[in-house]
DNA sequence: GCGGCGCTACCGGTTTTACGGTAGCAAAAA
DNA sequence: TTTTTGCTACCGTAAAACCGGTAGCGCCGC
């Protein structure tokens, strides 16, 4: 019985590249291919494949969000996340979404088959750079610290608005509040997220945004 | 006689499943591949490849500089970009760099090969998206606003240590200078790049860190 | 019901930015 | 040679950010 793939990637050259390497494989066979993540998942429904190989980049719903989804929709199915960067966050998010192993492009194809392989037979496989994040992550504090914190709704709205460089009192006008109410609320994000200037909260909402981009 | 091909891409998946694509093209040769810069100025000088596939993002050298210094090593081999992404600055800096074509992973295989062929006749190739941005750039104003600006080795220290949340006060400490004169450097900074405040200074560093990375 | 949380709003304060002008000095360019 | 550019440094002011406490109101969960 050949393990049926599905392989979901927003670049269509690597796409086909891909399907043509693992075509040549004997116990390995490509059930379909998609770059757009909502797309992945009516295409899981409708093929049932063992496994999907996961891009994180992916325009309509991103690979961490897919494989959340996709792993609530189609259990048997399991996630091959295959990404281009090993950055903790991606890893650990695309873990905890359900993916069953994680290998970075920068690595010889081989490590992919292997990954395949290990998965499709209920394993888990990390490549060696991606292993070597985990350790960190896990032996670090910053896995403990990232799931503590959480901005509500209205903080979200504020931290946006002062990463892209207004001001309290414009912020104030925007929303219409007082300019006293943004500064509680800079200030809760603050003490909350751990960050002391604009510098600091513009990093972290432009990486939130690429999260969820 | 085949197109003899040098691949240049710092993920060794890709390299390896395009390998495998060009390969079952019959006027085409792949002479070798590698995924850093510098190691494409050794290959090409002693393989004389006929054409490069030149990824942007690579360690050693990026693309865009290798192509330059690649042009001037060796003029008879020709370059075809390769890249994830068709930003106008990417574009415009790989063409004046001396890329003779440009085409995105987005695209399809079969536009690589097109390119491929169309470059080794010595005519120029870009695919759809991207002749899309060289068009708007012809036509556009952001080709001359581009150039316009240019900070000094001093302000991009400076502006790099701002945009990670450091004070001017501890700027001046690291780089050993008056606060005083940090704040001029931010001035001249701010006034260069019309930003106003820090958040857009942040986020204009991080551009800039994405776009040489 | 009552405590917790989120949103609202104001008080106070210190530190940091943002923007203006002026100026010396050295190196590079015109 | 003169001019320009970059780096250095200080003077000011006004605005904004940062940090603390207090407090009313509505909603949700225990």
């Amino acid at each position: 019985m050949k393990i049926r793939i599905l392989i979901a990637d927003d670049h269509q050259m690597f796409r086909e590249a891909l399907c043509n390497l693992l075509r040549a494989e004997e116990d390995m066979e490509v059930a379909g291919q998609t770059g757009d993540g909502l797309e992945v998942l009516t295409l899981a429904g409708a093929l049932a494949p063992d496994l999907v190989c996961m891009d994180i980049n992916m325009p309509g719903l991103n690979g961490i969000e897919t494989t959340r989804k996709l792993r609530v929709a189609c259990p048997q199915t399991r996630v091959v996340a295959l990404s281009a960067f090993a950055d903790q966050r991606y890893v650990l998010d695309m873990l905890a979404a359900g993916a069953s192993g994680y290998v970075t492009k920068a690595e010889a194809s081989d490590e992919l088959r292997r990954a395949i392989r290990a998965v499709a037979r209920g394993r888990t496989y990390l490549c060696p750079d991606v292993a070597g994040v985990v350790a960190g992550a896990a032996s670090g504090q910053t896995a403990a610290a990232a799931p503590a914190v959480s901005l509500s709704t209205r903080e979200q709205q504020v931290a946006g608005l002062v990463a892209q460089g207004h001001t309290s009192n414009q912020i104030a006008d925007r929303l219409c509040i007082a300019p006293s109410t943004v500064e509680v609320h800079r200030r809760n994000i603050m003490r909350k997220l751990d960050l002391h200037n604009v510098a600091d909260l513009t990093r972290y909402v432009l990486n939130q945004d690429r999260h969820s981009a």
